[in-house]
DNA sequence: AAGGGTTCTGAACATGCGGTCCAATATACA
DNA sequence: TGTATATTGGACCGCATGTTCAGAACCCTT
């Protein structure tokens, strides 16, 4: 009974986050979202409440989005495990899908007035958090990276690692040069298992 | 002649830079901007332009803040440079004056619109790589480093990290957890010293 | 003391915003 | 085909915003 949806719900979060990585939240008009999504406002209200919620479904949808890449990078071979930590620090060709470009906006600029948005994302980086540190575990099965090594702690740099470069990239930083660091990142963790010890604890 | 100002420029730029740390650039109304600098919406265009301008001025005077604590963190001697880039990491304990925070707005609200502000924002990152190529440069005359290490990209994976402890700060991650991932990455580049050459590589 | 020049004040303005509503339309079922 | 139900797209409203302006306040010079 009833008409049926002629929109992709998916399809129009999409595009609507496309709008909000772009411009932000409050930079970011209904109108705009309108046109980008191809629904009149009438419909984007009626389908997904007002600016606030239709904001929260698009970050739930994409941290749901990022949840599942992070889970889906565990699978694989112990001693591919650098490899695949390394081919999620170095940018895509194709471009900006990152996680950070959502995040970033939400936490910026939302996550001091709205409770949930912040909520949300903080889950989001202990998930990855979390796959970093199998990531590290498998390395460390493989004798990749030291096994003595903290793996809770480099999970957490890798994470860092990522979120910063995808920050200078925004800030215009050249991909050739991100993708130097994010080799030298790895590189640098794999070399931990090597020495085991800092300069500073000698 | 003429009356005279009864405000201080940089105490307003300052308290501005606040304001929009917190709710960034679409997020504050000038009317929070007078309210946060005492100044008079009419006294605020009169003295610094529109909303635009203003923010270019804060940024202006942020960034060269910045260039400067870049350029004082240089003044040591070699064998305290690891150090200094690991309490450029460390999160203060006052909290928060920390580069990225404004930075992080105006690139992630603003350098997609206004040339001026990407501009300057890459700027002073630019200031960041080379400042930290130096430390980085001071540590390996000092024995800490390998001299054969790429002292550029080392140093841009300081600053990756910088700004990736800065976004993950402003997630919600705690102060102790940021800690260890900042003694990490140090350790990591000390280390990168002793063996000098990644498991890909070998 | 008077005048000129600069700044402050606060009210007013135009615009664009987020949010709401509704008549028209399209679909599914009986 | 007819009826019920949802969607649609645009018109509409109240409000907050960025901006401006005329007049008052103030300092310096003469």
């Amino acid at each position: 009974m009833g008409r049926p949806r002629k929109f992709d719900e998916h399809e129009v979060l999409v595009a609507a986050r496309r709008v909000f990585n772009e411009t932000g939240f409050h930079g970011t008009s209904v109108d705009d979202l309108s046109r980008a999504t191809g629904l009149s406002k009438g419909s984007l209200y009626g389908a997904f409440g007002d600016k606030d919620a239709l904001f929260q479904r698009v970050l739930e949808d994409y941290c749901a989005g990022a949840d599942a890449d992070a889970a889906a990078r565990l699978d694989g071979p112990d001693d591919e495990a650098l490899d695949r930590l390394r081919a999620w620090l170095r940018m895509p060709e194709g471009d900006i899908d990152r996680l950070g470009c959502l995040l970033a906006k939400a936490t910026a600029e939302l996550a001091w007035e709205n409770e949930a948005v912040a909520t949300r994302s903080l889950a989001t980086f202990e998930t990855l958090f979390d796959s970093c540190r199998q990531l590290v575990e498998q390395a460390q099965r493989a004798g990749h990276v030291d096994p003595a090594a903290d793996a809770e702690v480099l999970g957490g740099l890798i994470v860092t690692t990522h979120r910063g470069i995808e920050a200078l990239a925004k800030a215009g930083v050249d991909t050739k040069t991100l993708n130097r660091i994010a080799d030298a990142a790895i590189d640098n963790i794999a070399l931990a298992a090597r020495a085991g010890r800092s300069v500073r604890s000698a």
